[in-house]
DNA sequence: CAGATGCGTTGCGTTTTCGGCAACGGGTCC
DNA sequence: GGACCCGTTGCCGAAAACGCAACGCATCTG
């Protein structure tokens, strides 16, 4: 949309803190983006910038521009789609930002299911851990958020929760692989792959042994999910996920076991969106989609 | 805004259903408003409007689209609002729709009472009955409803709310004056004085003679309460309105006394706005104040 | 410590966009 | 059937936006 265009600039000089690198990115020469920004600041009334001698930053009045218009370019965007809507074909853009436990399975599926029924909707997946996830959504960068245990800032809004368990993950000849359900004691001396601090899991798993006065020191501590998942099978060793990113191989070459929850409580894995927005009718009907599904998901 | 002036030419355009008075109304002719809307049109990917021979009709996409702008316009004016807070005095416009039994005491006196904190704050007060106030919150075009019984539509948001009952006015010297309070038998069969039947108050005098299986008819029907204030001191008559907007004169000429909640079930004067709508700042402090200033006021 | 580099900014000539004018086709009203 | 009003389009001048080059200034570098 043409009418938006200085704001797409000045949000180009605000993500390069730069008006010269801002004009190169837009295909711009530095004078006119320079002329334009100085025109828009003369006309609302007050600079965005603070003029640093590097470069330039933007000054809490044009955080408020560009959140502004971050919204308004968000609800064009649905306008523009829920005309498109009401005239025939369902199109539009879903845009999520998800915890990596939702990879391997559950969103692939549910993203095929929802395409198969409207295959006028793109997808975009961002993996993001729980605090990037909120950011995501205050700027406007994505329309859902489905996130295990997310820090709840104020402008995430709940659209469904569903419980899920820490559970231990190894291969299906470990000697606890026999067990119904895991203690935390059974666990904390044995070699552990762990994701880092800050994931959901390992919180909670953190949290479990402080209550024990003990600590939980992980021979591997790594950002991926899927390396603990297959790590397990080349070490007798117990990684950890949440049931929705676990589904017991053909093989069955490796167990999962929930941990106890007089040890370790459960998290809540979250769909969210910004709080009072009106969602994209796609992106809508999606949460609706995701919602639903979630209820028959194993905890 | 500069970037807003295609919508402002839309909105001229839908206020109208004509191109060419819309041109004259904006100084500009009918062939460069004309161009700019198809631009836009073309643009945004749908026609905004349905043209018939007798000029031209927004179609539901152009609805949203005049939705979507009077969103974004009201927002921008927000946020200068808050960027004009931070930089020292507070400005800034408040814009209410009220019901009359505000106007003579209540408003000006809490007006009066914000200008005197912040004189840089203007305001613009629109008398609306229950039905239009909330059209007018829809719309963006106010900021604020103060208004008795409101019909509650779902894009209402309750920021505060005090119960009133409905008071009988006559002259001192009136028959019934000396009682403390008045049943709906006392005056059934006297002179009424009454607004009608959009306003809260003949609403719930109606609905009390109903349930005694009979009617209300006044010998005055009116849609100004001024005017049932002043009459009553003609003749002896009985008039009827909310404690807020009364008060009793230095020289006792008129008085007022509740009509009893046996009979007449007491209304609600309600504060409030469009639901989900960030207001701004000083449309935000103002109705805190409202909302402060209603505890205190009689019932 | 001086030169180089990178920054925002400004004057000037050019390009692109936009608006005004007049005219066209089509519908309505008297 | 003619006058009128509607939205629309070609043409041309006015205005806005842009690219280029240069300036002042702060920082980095050898």
């Amino acid at each position: 949309m043409k009418h938006l265009h200085t704001f797409e600039l000045i949000e180009a000089v605000a993500r390069s803190g730069s008006m010269r690198k801002a004009a190169e990115d837009m295909n711009l020469t530095a004078s006119a983006l320079n002329r334009r920004i100085r025109r828009f600041e003369e006309e609302f009334g007050t600079t965005l910038f603070e003029r640093i001698p590097t470069g330039v930053r933007l000054n809490p009045a044009g955080e408020m521009v560009l959140h502004h218009y971050r919204m308004t370019k968000s609800d064009l965007a649905r306008v523009q789609g829920q005309v498109a809507d009401l005239s025939g074909e369902r199109r539009g853009h879903v845009r999520i930002a998800c915890s990596q436990a939702l990879l391997p399975y559950f969103l692939p599926e549910q993203i095929a299911l929802y395409r198969a029924k409207h295959p006028g909707v793109t997808f975009t997946v961002n993996v993001r851990d729980r605090t990037q996830a909120e950011q995501e959504l205050a700027s406007y960068a994505s329309d859902l958020a489905l996130v295990f245990e997310p820090v709840y800032l104020v402008d995430f809004e709940v659209l469904h929760l569903v419980p899920q368990r820490v559970h231990a993950v190894m291969r299906r000849d470990h000697p606890l692989a026999g067990k119904e359900e895991l203690r935390l004691r059974d666990v904390l001396l044995g070699q552990n792959i762990a994701p880092d601090m800050k994931y959901g899991v390992r919180h909670l798993l953190d949290l479990a042994a402080r209550r024990l006065q003990r600590q939980f020191l992980p021979v591997l501590e790594t950002e991926s999910f899927e390396l603990i998942r297959h790590y397990v099978l080349h070490e007798q060793a117990v990684g950890y996920q949440i049931p929705i990113g676990l589904r017991a191989p053909a093989d069955e070459s490796i167990v999962f076991r929930p941990m106890s929850e007089r040890d370790v409580t459960s998290g809540s894995l979250i769909l969210g969106q910004l709080r009072g927005r009106t969602l994209p009718v796609a992106s809508a009907r999606f949460a609706m989609q995701l919602a639903q599904a979630l209820n028959g998901v194993p905890q």
